[in-house]
DNA sequence: TTATTTATTCTACAATATAGAATTAATACG
DNA sequence: CGTATTAATTCTATATTGTAGAATAAATAA
């Protein structure tokens, strides 16, 4: 049982993806969540790496999709946040927030919400 | 020369430290203000250890203040972020934003502004 | 049983995060 | 001058996170 330290900044990409993708959150959706939306390369390797750390530390479950999806391939891991996990991630971005709030000047892009 | 990066958590805590200080920001003040403002532990090691490589990345630029603080103690070596920096700092927190941005339930101290 | 498709797992290495003791440098004062 | 006090930075070591891409696995189709 390995102390518990703040997210790292791909960590918190990864949480993101899993709450944006809700129960379609698995392994190729992530990735594509997250390439898509922060325009930034995101290889397999590093994806499943941090799935498994957050797994391991119990901030994020797993469950084996249904078989037979109608096309092979190989079955879905699909990734759900657990309570932990998102009390980690509402701290970590609201570290994040506090210390990037009112920040200027600023891409738009970065603005919220209204 | 390392291959350039994203900027890690701590990294970008720091970055937005030395813009809400502007030419205020050298260890103590920057170690205080993500202390107070993000609520978040903050040694003096890790943070000297995460300026010096931004300095070496050239995020960052350094130069030692004033002698004579009419009050005893080490000169301070003030930091400030550099354009390159700056850059890498906007892309970094751009893709965060584009993650993060219109997720809910969420803290009501992340979001940045009107 | 072989090919095709889809997805995950494995292995290794690089960079960032973290801690706190040690050190440095300036002023004050007997 | 020499020593104490104060303020700040530097040093050293280890743990965790980030990154890559080849290898493997598992399902269906022919």
């Amino acid at each position: 049982m390995s102390k518990s330290r703040n997210l790292g900044e791909f960590e918190i990409l990864v949480m993101a993806a899993l709450i944006r993708l809700g129960d379609n959150a698995y392994g190729v959706t992530i990735r594509q969540e997250i390439e898509n939306r922060a325009e930034r390369a995101v290889t397999v390797g590093a994806l499943y790496t941090t799935l498994a750390r957050l797994e391991e530390k119990d901030f994020v479950a797993s469950r084996m999709g249904e078989a037979t999806p109608e096309r092979g391939g190989r079955a879905k891991r699909y990734f759900e946040m657990t309570p932990k996990g998102r009390a980690h991630f509402e701290r970590s971005v609201s570290s994040l927030g506090a210390m990037l709030k009112g920040l200027r000047p600023w891409p738009k892009t970065l603005r919220t919400s209204a």
